[in-house]
DNA sequence: AATAATGGACTGACTGGTCAGTTTGTTATT
DNA sequence: AATAACAAACTGACCAGTCAGTCCATTATT
């Protein structure tokens, strides 16, 4: 029973969808607090009573975009199905989360660029890209065991595959005019399973 | 006719290493002007004499780095091969010409970043996805055309196989301890092979 | 019931350091 | 003498972060 109704969850959400919106607008480096401010309709002080720092405000956006579950997906991939299947499901399931997330690609930049100085950060996406591989590498095992396809290298395949949709996304972001996502993924995902499916 | 020999060429291409070493070491945003003047050696008017301002500093790189001519590659598509035999070829000196690049990486992050909101870069960077595509694109019709390769979406696999590429440095970066790229690139392409020839 | 005390939430003017760019002076060459 | 090619001290805008103080709902006290 709080004193006041505990206002501190909607205040750092507010914050954060403010400062995504001109973390979007400017990039982080262009960013001044005072525009944080301005968009999110507080002072100063509320954001430093709730952020101790600009780069906390981030890590604290990052964190955010990559605490997508990926238990639903796995609970997606441990239905009985054969390994095509899963690989399709799984690639059509990313569309879906990718889709949502363009919007975000600017920040994605930044984050990419801070990474290559911050730990935390590099850490976070490393995290991301990590359990996209563990999520793929038993699809593609069970695919090799049950003699579905060509016994290529777990690791290396699964590297492969992220690496197309990823590289996919960046050439979306240069060419969104001729792009047409979900094609493009659908020719993706032809491509590679042609690639390692064992042809009858 | 100067008074004095003209060493502008070399003095900017001296600078542009300093600003670059200094630009990977700190990134763009953080890049001090006085950390370029220290690097190169020069004083901050010797800068500011070649360079109009930091951002054209930044421009010049850009060129530099995407003025890679493609001649060389044309030439090597140019002679009668198989459209496979071009496909390793192309691929190959793709890798090579990545290797060059990886301590740059960090820049290619900040242009990235960058190309969001200045269109300069924006546009530099697609120009090069750009005749990326262009040279894949006709070994690609080739190859359907001799029956070599199934009959794919001509521009769509392009974009899968350059995704590839691009999105697999991405990975490098967060996994140059496990990864391997030589190997990488290889499995990658044999992927894609195994994905677009016609089995016998 | 009336008043005082408490503390969480918030305000916005202010500071102090930083840094891109400028100014002004110097050197070397023809 | 004239000018390209510097050197380095300097300027001022800009901005992250601070802080003294306000507001107000709740609790403690009389």
């Amino acid at each position: 029973m709080p004193p006041r109704p505990d206002v501190s969850e909607e205040r750092k959400a507010q914050i954060l969808e403010a400062a995504t919106m001109v973390f979007t607008k400017h990039g982080f480096a262009d960013a001044r607090m005072d525009d944080i401010v301005a968009q999110s309709g507080l002072s100063k002080g509320a954001i430093y009573w709730y952020f101790d720092s600009k780069d906390a405000i981030i890590v604290s956006i990052l964190d955010q975009i990559f605490d997508y579950g990926t238990g639903y997906i796995r609970e997606l991939l441990e239905r009985e199905d054969s390994a095509k299947m899963k690989l399709e499901v799984f690639v059509e399931t990313t569309i879906k989360e990718l889709e949502k997330m363009k919007p975000l690609m600017p920040i994605f930049f930044d984050f990419w660029s801070l990474s290559v100085r911050k730990k935390t950060i590099n850490q976070a996406i490393k995290r991301y890209y990590q359990s996209f591989l563990d999520l793929v590498e038993p699809v593609l095992e069970q695919g090799i065991e049950q003699g579905e396809f060509r016994p290529v290298v777990v690791s290396e395949t699964a590297i492969a595959i992220g690496a197309m949709l990823e590289g996919t996304i960046l050439f979306y972001v240069y060419f969104s005019d001729i792009i047409d996502l979900e094609r493009q993924f659908r020719t993706n995902l032809d491509l590679i399973l042609e690639g390692i499916c064992i042809k009858p």
